[in-house]
DNA sequence: CGATTATCCTGTGCGC
DNA sequence: TGCGCACAGGATAATC
């Protein structure tokens, strides 16, 4: 489930494997991959120099020097593996780039939720990612008491929604609820200027460290970066996927709520 | 407007 | 040992 460290890695690496390479092909073999527009478009990359890996909240920027912008989204199940040419294909191996002089990319996909298309480079910011907010990075208690004022919804269904604030997904959500010391349920109005900066904060001191520790993989060895390697954050969890376990903070155990479908894990004790 | 549910999809791990 | 099923959750659409 890679959210914003996880992906923020992931660039970091690709950038340092690709950026100055020339792409000699692309070559798309996975029906759901490339699905805004028809997967045969992509070949307009081809004998372009990567210039820039960007990154905006868990979409990753392909940026090349003709001004062209290849965007990836690994939703829930994908990743890039940096293989040398001819490599053996790993199993849903959805497409293939092949960079001049540095082996091959791979998108790697079992679920199949995640996707690549070509954005439309002449307009900037980017059409296609203008519903999303800011950079969770980025964001200010300014910005977050405004968003605030204006949204009345749970605390954790803000920051998890990418047109708020884009990056966080439902594990750091909890683990930055934790940090703030603040339930994943109260309601987002209800937060005083004084909560705001704590989470303000806490958004920033959590993000940063898993970046740190190359993000997390969890118990179902998904995440790997760009080499196969896991993060190391998994260890520092305080909340997600903690239920019945002690608070690291205060001892109390650690509660699971469930709401829509989805799991928050919080300490009812010392979030209040 | 917001909360809830379903949808996409496969690997995993549990209970029986 | 094997089967069936709930669960994992990122984004988005539909519905109440």
């Amino acid at each position: 489930m890679p959210e914003l460290p996880e992906v923020e890695t992931v660039r970091r690496d690709l950038a340092a494997m690709y950026v100055g390479r020339a792409l000699d092909r692309v070559v798309v073999t996975g029906r759901r991959t490339v699905r805004r527009h028809l997967p045969e478009r992509l070949s307009a990359v081809e004998g372009r120099a990567l210039t820039r890996i960007g990154r905006r909240g868990k979409y990753l920027l392909f940026e090349w020097d003709d001004g062209q912008v290849l965007v990836a989204h690994l939703r829930m199940s994908g990743q890039f593996v940096a293989v040398p040419t001819g490599a053996p294909t790993a199993p849903h191996t959805h497409a293939v780039l092949s960079f001049d002089g540095a082996g091959e990319l791979r998108f790697i996909d079992p679920r199949t939720f995640g996707e690549l298309f070509l954005a439309d480079g002449a307009h900037r910011p980017l059409a296609e990612l203008s519903h999303m907010g800011p950079d969770a990075l980025e964001v200010t208690p300014a910005y977050l008491a405004g968003l605030f004022a204006r949204r009345r919804a749970p605390l954790k269904a803000l920051l998890v929604d990418q047109r708020a604030v884009a990056g966080i997904g439902n594990i750091y959500a909890d683990e930055i609820c934790w940090e703030a010391k603040l339930r994943p349920d109260r309601a987002g109005t209800s937060l005083s200027r004084r909560e705001v900066n704590r989470l303000s904060a806490a958004i920033r001191a959590v993000l940063e460290a898993a970046i740190s520790a190359r993000g997390s993989t969890l118990s179902d060895q998904r995440y790997r970066d760009l080499y196969g390697a896991v993060g190391a954050y998994q260890s520092q969890h305080r909340a997600y996927g903690r239920a019945g376990r002690p608070c690291p903070r205060c001892g109390r155990p650690v509660q699971r709520l469930r709401t829509g479908g989805k799991s928050a894990y919080f300490c009812p004790h010392c979030q209040r």
